[in-house]
DNA sequence: ATAGATGATTGGGC
DNA sequence: GCCCAATCATCTAT
């Protein structure tokens, strides 16, 4: 009788196990779990830390964004507190891990003592050892995200770029000036005189910090992350990181972004107040002026490879009420202009109508906003 | 301590 | 993808 009992039993159970099996199988691999995963790495943090010359071995993943010469305290600060994280989320995995064993062995322990009274397959033992895989995956993901929060705070505390700012130098200035003011017309530098500007400028020519191009980070946010309150600024363009696989597949990012914010602040500023920056102007005009005569004739064009990005001809559309003195400019700077409608090569944007009210003539053979804007 | 200057970020437009 | 305009956050001169 008990044999005949224990086999009906094992038909049942087999059935049983096969019902549940189909209606929960194994589940996609998770996306969430994969993008932890990805971040984790990226930020050097799933990596169990190197022991030795520490530092440049983490300082090469944990400043993705920041200023990657900034050897500062706050950097020196910023990887001990990352190694701390990274310590603990180690610890913590193992004894998540060696907790899943134990307990796996236990309950696989328990099932074969049970099998002497009641049936129990080699299928159900898989599937509860499944189950017991799935919880402590669950608490492995929700070690990650914190994890990934903690992280994210560090960087936003240690490496948002807003709070990085330093004034360029003078000699930065000056050659962004430079070019500002004898590119009047059009002020709008091309991706390689952005190039040559940081360089003679000494700007780092930098890919674009995490905090510098909301977009890019943006594109395939999770949902976590966003930009936060004022007293705990989430990195300002890094709210979240975005995996390797996903950063491959992005745009090239501007090389020269610190030049582009400093175009964008001065177009702006200056439209907004001319008067203020007349001065100025008149002093980098009568600079390039000096420098013009220094290297030769007024004509002398070659040696300047900074050419405005919208088309080479700058063209005016005179709606500013200076329109005399921006004429006697244009005229003076050799720049041709128009008065009715716009070329295909206008400058961008508003910027039409800004041109200023120069009270000093600009030179003929300044730094290359005579060649430029004159060669058409 | 404060105001103004300045570099960076954001949201929207094209 | 770049630009403008507004704004934020920090730096600097006073």
């Amino acid at each position: 009788m008990k044999p005949a009992l224990f086999s009906v039993l094992c038909e049942l159970k087999e059935k049983t196990v096969l019902s549940i099996r189909g209606v929960q199988e194994e589940d996609p691999p998770d996306a969430q779990l994969m993008r932890l995963d990805n971040m984790l790495l990226a930020e050097g943090v799933a990596r169990p830390e190197r022991r030795g010359r520490r530092g440049s071995a983490v300082a090469g993943t944990a400043t993705p964004g920041g200023c990657p010469n900034d050897n500062s305290i706050e950097h020196s600060d910023y990887r001990a507190k990352l190694s701390q994280i990274r310590q603990i989320y180690h610890s913590e995995l193992e004894k998540y891990e060696q907790a899943c064993r134990e307990f796996t062995t236990h309950v696989t322990n328990l099932l074969r003592e049970q099998s002497r009274v009641r049936p129990v397959s080699p299928k159900e033992m898989e599937h509860m050892v499944g189950v017991i895989h799935g919880k402590f995956r669950a608490i492995q993901m929700q070690l990650k995200q914190s994890t990934c929060e903690a992280v994210m705070t560090l960087r936003s505390r240690f490496l948002d770029a807003r709070r990085k700012r330093r004034n360029f130098s003078k000699q930065a200035t000056e050659v962004l000036n430079e070019y500002f003011y004898s590119h009047l017309s059009n002020p709008y530098p091309s991706e390689e005189a952005k190039e040559e500007l940081a360089r003679k400028g000494g700007i780092t020519v930098s890919q674009v910090p995490a905090g510098s191009s909301r977009r890019q980070y943006r594109a395939d946010l999770p949902a976590q992350g966003v930009r936060s309150d004022p007293g705990e600024p989430v990195h300002g363009g890094a709210p979240v990181m975005r995996s390797p696989a996903a950063t491959a597949a992005l745009p090239v990012p501007s090389m020269c972004p610190q030049v582009s914010n400093w175009f964008g602040n001065k177009r702006i500023r200056y439209k907004k107040n001319m008067g203020k920056f007349q001065e100025e102007a008149n002093v980098y005009v009568s600079k390039t002026a000096v420098d013009a005569t220094k290297v030769g004739s007024p004509g002398h064009q070659a040696s300047c490879p900074l050419t405005p990005s919208s088309g080479s001809s700058s063209t005016f559309s005179l709606t500013c009420p200076e329109d005399a003195s921006v004429s006697l400019q244009a005229l003076a700077s050799d720049q041709p202009f128009q008065m009715g409608p716009r070329s295909q090569s206008q400058p961008r944007g508003s910027w039409r109508g800004a041109t200023p009210p120069l009270s000093i003539t600009s030179p003929a053979g300044d730094l290359g906003s005579a060649h430029s804007d004159a060669s058409s």
